[in-house]
DNA sequence: TTGTATGCGTTATCAC
DNA sequence: GTGATAACGCATACAA
């Protein structure tokens, strides 16, 4: 059962007593090929489980047919709901992913970005760790001609970088008019790392939907958190100690976060937590199994993220979209209300 | 910035004078070159940011160093964080991971099978769907020489092919005795879906800690369910109704179906529920976000399994072990208390 | 309609 | 110490 004489086009065409060329032309349909000619080498072919080296034509045609993505982590469900839809549409156009994550250390965002040069990808998809600020590890790729498609976590500041982005100040936006149209009028919003654009965007939904609705905006009801949770509870405490001033609703910038305020809050016996309605970014499947579940969630759409990233990172690829014009897509969230 | 010209062994031999081959070796330090050539040589590389072309040394190696892994779900943190495990490893031994999902379904699994194979991966190492009876897809690797690795999810009947596994036999005993020791006599038992090797160890884990702690066994506390939360339900009412018979303790094969469970019990307001004692297989981190928690967890180490795995089938792949010297690796449960 | 020759970038064998 | 040459497997421009 086990072929020891690899079957290359060199050894069918030995076998049929034709030029290698000839084999070559027939397996791709050529139209030069005479029919005949095509069906013999074809069902020997089948018949010898003929399978082409991707070693040789990467070679040929300066190819990989590999995509890297980089990404913080593989256990955020976004993440992992992300790469389905890159994966499906770079398979769909014979593109392998390759997967890496940097667990949100900018050190091993560096040693993934190396990696994937060495490999050759033909493109980058990336999420930034919380820590990147400088991009030199990045800019190689586009230095030796690859594209880098940025999405979800990128460099706000840049405007020289193709972009797929969930549209989160609109996301953020409608969680807060959806409080205030709950008659809620002290809400809290609970924001991530500075230093990523985590921030900024969903603030300015926030504070837009106060605004639009005449409510007053107090920096007392806005705090910063990281994915610790040590850091988690300081900003809860900063939000909920001040009793003259205690928030109804709150809003926050991911949902494990949010989370983790919830079971500080019962933790200390804070006062009828089952009444403040929160909502977070994510809408995580196991938020059905608990006891006080967030009234909504905001729906990123993962998956559209992932596709539209892939998309636009096989046009820059294929030349469709010149690599220095620079695109920025976004991604509309969608409110989930529970139960 | 941007180069145009590639920058290749024989782009340097030209800049440098000097033939190819020297170059080559020089690269790789071969001891009859020079000294001073070497440092020539290596010095222009750098300068010129040379990278050897991948696609080059696959096809006079003859391998792709891509390794195939097909999985059900990414969703499932098992396997996450089994990949995980995985990656590391290969990552260090300079192969790269292709991740494919088949989400539980036959046909897709076949279809990242073939995918694989065609794309000549080194090595593959298969979690297989709930469905995976026939394994031609599968055996096709085999046959053309490449290592197949079995994780978790296994031909269970089959010996002939290399495997590794969670010792759930080992965590259902350890689970099971758990419950026994804190007083328990009637300990139901949910199992997963009976094709895959879901169900006999871990049944025979509960079975056993029953038998030598001298507990009845009754198949009344037994009930069988999938990924279904339905069928979750259904298995959990044969377990729940009979009121002479009602189980104070439950063990289940997988966290989130436990979690389904209490959720029903919660939602038809079943007396004191908070009183079962339940442990799963999984140690899900959003336990910590349960308002009843489970009392312990079975935790499946899954970095290790994923490890184990991957260190396998490079062993394969370098043949230090025949590739028809199977294999079976067991890798310990533990139980973590909670709280 | 088919065959010959060349090249993709690298490594390895053998001369020199 | 260094260099010419072949080979890995495939695709294609060109010749026949």
């Amino acid at each position: 059962m086990m072929n020891n004489t690899p079957v290359t086009l060199k050894f069918l065409a030995e076998k049929l007593k034709m030029s290698v060329s000839t084999v070559s032309k027939a397996l791709n349909n050529y139209p030069t090929i005479n029919e005949y000619t095509k069906q013999r080498v074809q069902e020997l072919a089948r018949e010898l489980h003929f399978l082409p080296n991707k070693s040789a034509i990467n070679l040929k045609e300066k190819k990989s047919h590999l995509i890297g993505i980089i990404l913080p982590n593989l256990l955020d469900h976004f993440f992992t709901r992300s790469i389905y839809g890159v994966e499906q549409f770079a398979t769909q156009n014979g593109y392998n992913v390759i997967i890496s994550q940097s667990h949100d250390d900018l050190e091993r965002e560096i040693q993934s970005a190396n990696r994937l040069l060495r490999n050759r990808v033909d493109g980058l998809i990336v999420a930034i760790s919380k820590n990147t600020q400088d991009f030199a590890h990045l800019n190689q790729f586009e230095n030796m001609g690859i594209p880098v498609v940025y999405y979800t976590r990128n460099p706000s500041f840049n405007l020289n970088c193709h972009k797929v982005l969930g549209n989160t100040f609109q996301g953020c936006y409608q969680a807060t008019k959806f409080l205030i149209d709950r008659g809620h009028q002290k809400i809290a919003y609970l924001g991530g790392p500075k230093m990523i654009n985590f921030t900024h965007d969903r603030f300015n939904g926030y504070i837009n939907a106060l605004k639009d609705n005449q409510l007053p905006f107090s920096s007392q009801l806005v705090a910063y958190t990281d994915f610790d949770p040590e850091n988690t509870i300081s900003a809860i405490k900063k939000l909920f100690t001040d009793t003259e001033n205690v928030p109804t609703a709150l809003v926050a910038f991911k949902e494990p976060i949010l989370f983790d305020a919830i079971k500080y809050l019962k933790s200390i016996n804070y006062p009828n937590v089952n009444e403040i309605e929160c909502i977070g970014f994510g809408n995580n499947s196991f938020i059905s199994y608990l006891s006080s579940p967030p009234i909504a969630s905001i729906e990123e759409n993962p998956e559209s993220v992932g596709t539209n990233a892939i998309k636009l990172l096989l046009q820059l690829i294929n030349r469709e979209i010149d690599i220095r014009n620079y695109q920025k897509i976004m991604v509309d969230c969608k409110l989930i209300v529970h139960g």
